[in-house]
DNA sequence: GGGCGAATTGAACATCTGTTCATATCCCGA
DNA sequence: TCGGGATATGAACAGATGTTCAATTCGCCC
């Protein structure tokens, strides 16, 4: 045997892409082996190196995709502080509702990151919190907002949103919208002044 | 080779959970090998099956001990229900930062549970957040706290507290009493009427 | 001090791991 | 139609995996 029948760059690539991100979302990194990520593309494990290094590579480009397009696709909105934060819960709520498994592995699967690569997720994860805090400071400035330590709230507002995804289900009792709003109620009273 | 110098179950037991505690905290249970557990313990592997049937039993005391004490150590306060909410947030953080390594396991390893298993962890977390939504519920029907949503209030607040194990490191910019100030500020004014 | 149970070793088991590579077949342009 | 590059196979590698068990030594009670 060798090559397959329709078998083309452009497909498999992003299949073994889509069967990495699924199935290590689903049990892990380090639980998920090469040959199982081979057998939900329909593909033996050889074949994978076309497409990716190693499987370090995998998980990294999964990691570092996710949070530059979460960078790149939003930015923080001229206007005062306090539509600044409700555009960011918002968006933060819709971007992560949309994406859970990216949102789930760029989570839990740091530490299974190399030194190097852990450097370049923690940097742009510092920059997406950066502009968060940001935000906060001025409106800590302007006297919209009271809060006691910028840094700390906002890891607690992103850790309350991003939580979200640990318990909302396609169909269940509450609809996107209806979360999106819930959750920035309770931002923007934690944070009023 | 056989029974070394001094060896004792009552010591050789708690070594054996706390290297798998330590271990699995740092690297994951399943990057974790129990010729790795049995070095941490300075024994060899086959040792480690007098005190753990399985590697997965290793993982599962753990949790379900960790749950079971969290439950059994704290109960919900009589009283008003702000004062249960503060009671629930301050307690929640200081038993969370006093215990980091099995937080973040209990959180992080639900997935390589096995069905049984993950049943019992499921159903003691579940316990602990109907006692938050509980308190949510009743300072909603006394009009102490404006709540759109009593069971995404309770995610929403336990994501948020939770979330301090992700940041907070000994020794920093905040003592543990600053910290649990300023978060149960944040809830008390997420939740206030 | 003799003997018995408790504690541990170390080898063995079958299977899985990530990765490489010679080989083979397919696709597509000339 | 044919040739060469693109795409895949499948065997092979050396080592790691969880778990079992006979053999061995230690601690301690009588």
């Amino acid at each position: 045997m060798a090559r397959k029948q329709g078998s083309h760059a452009e497909t498999t690539g992003p299949k073994v892409r889509d069967a990495a991100l699924k199935l290590f979302a689903r049990h892990g990194f380090a639980a998920v082996s090469m040959r199982q990520i081979a057998k939900e593309v329909g593909v033996q494990a050889g074949a994978l190196y076309l497409y990716t290094p190693d499987k370090q590579s995998l998980l990294f480009e999964l990691m570092r995709e996710h949070l530059e397009h979460l960078l790149t696709h939003w930015q923080v909105p001229d206007g005062p502080p306090d539509a600044q934060l409700e555009a960011f819960c918002r968006h933060h709520i819709r971007y992560h509702l949309d994406r859970p498994e990216l949102v789930f592995i760029a989570y839990m699967e740091l530490r299974n990151l190399e030194p190097d690569n852990f450097a370049v997720i923690e940097g742009l994860r510092r920059h997406y919190e950066d502009r968060l805090q940001d935000i906060l400071r001025r409106g800590q400035a302007s006297g919209a907002f009271a809060v006691a330590d910028s840094k700390l709230a906002t890891m607690a507002i992103i850790a309350m949103l991003t939580g979200v995804n640990t318990w909302y289900r396609e169909g269940g009792r509450l609809a996107r919208a209806d979360v999106e709003g819930i959750y920035w109620d309770m931002v923007r009273k934690s944070v009023a002044a």
